[in-house]
DNA sequence: TGAAATTGTCAAGTTTTTGTTAAAAAAAGA
DNA sequence: TCTTTTTTTAACAAAAACTTGACAATTTCA
């Protein structure tokens, strides 16, 4: 099921909430520490967040804006700020949705999965195609496929942008935090071994599709 | 700009919502209509919808329905019941938000740019012309048309300009970053193929139109 | 009306981009 | 360290797209 982390440092509301999403079927997590929140985010390790603005030891706009910078992970914001200057610079910085409380937890709870089932997060299933970004495995046509870390991180990076040609540098930008420009026909290299592997060709693509003059895309 | 289809009887909520979306950049419309409102639906022609809930005529969970039964076109539901169970309600049909009134415009516009953000790519639509900037792919009576890198990017600056004239040194800078001002009648045959691709003409044009001593522009 | 300038059309020719392969380089494991 | 795996590079062939130039058609303006 998916997992939700809640950033909020009251004991109480943190209780309440759990009880609720376990209720609701979700698993929840708690962090109130920035690094290890992103860090958790960046392994694909959660599926929403429900983020307390008005922390004592965070500035919850600061931390919103860390998150998207890395990621398009849903974000509902719980806070006690009620001022319309405040919820619209919030949705500025890329959340979904605001909460100003006491809210009922059936509501936010109605609203997680409204944003879920938009996102369809862990959820990558294409057809035959099916990805664990978690657990970082592929299987198609119900069989395990053994990628490498490159190509397993390209496969990812252009089926969240799917239908989307990406570029070549946005590749490598993804793959390869430090890059130099130099090199981005390997990663041409690499869509022919993901390709082989996924049972796909150039010619036909059934997934990954190239795009003359730009890159790739992922096209289904 | 996105089209917001508004269904609210009320002449005040439909005037003071007009300002509000138009200031922001959307194009509304109103129905209260049921089979107008789903064939408005139907034919792609609405980004998303604005319904108002406890409607005279309307049952507005009904409607949401039946929008749902056919598309996942972003709802936000705008009502006076402000019960839990009636936003639980909603959002278990398929709503993505809810908003009780009174409220804020600038909230709910705030509200709608999240949601049309995750939907994903802002569409370009001019009659039979519908040009996804995002994709790079444009259709033609619903009808996918392949388009060339620049014949593709010549047609956006056309469409981004549209109704004013735009020369050919403007279309080159625009399609390459380095010109050399020679070759800007490589530009012509660039439209030709549009044109055709387009089922457009130069003598009769339905998209792109010549401009005697200029250069071309997107009539529509 | 007629000349000059501009645009339309088409068929090459040229350039750019991608596919493919093999081998070198780098990184990871043992 | 040595072996194995992974990533990058280089080269060539193939494919796709772009530009060019010639000539026809059209428009403008004297």
């Amino acid at each position: 099921m998916a997992k939700v982390l809640v950033v909020d440092n009251d004991i109480n509301i943190q209780n309440a909430l759990n009880d609720s999403l376990c209720q609701a079927g979700f698993e929840m997590i708690c962090l109130v520490d920035i690094p290890m929140i992103l860090n958790a985010i960046a392994q694909h390790d959660i599926d929403a967040v429900v983020l307390e603005l008005s922390h004592h030891e965070i500035d919850g706009f600061e931390l919103c804006e860390k998150i998207r910078n890395n990621t398009q992970i849903p974000i509902i914001i719980s806070s006690n700020l009620t001022h319309i200057a405040d919820k619209i610079r919030a949705f500025e910085l890329g959340v979904d949705d605001y909460m100003t409380k006491p809210y009922d937890n059936a509501e936010l709870i109605a609203r997680l999965k409204a944003l879920l089932r938009r996102i369809e997060p862990r959820k990558r299933v294409f057809g035959a195609l099916n990805i664990d970004a978690k657990r970082r495995t592929v299987r198609l046509y119900n069989q395990e496929i053994e990628l490498t870390n490159t190509e397993f991180d390209i496969l990812l990076f252009l089926v969240d942008n799917r239908l989307q040609p990406v570029s070549r540098e946005r590749i490598a930008h993804t793959i390869n935090a430090i890059h130099d420009d130099t090199g981005l026909r390997s990663i041409d290299t690499h869509i022919r071994n993901l390709r082989n592997k996924l049972g796909d060709s150039a010619k036909a693509p059934k997934f990954i599709q190239s795009v003359w003059g730009i890159g790739y895309k992922f096209c289904l």
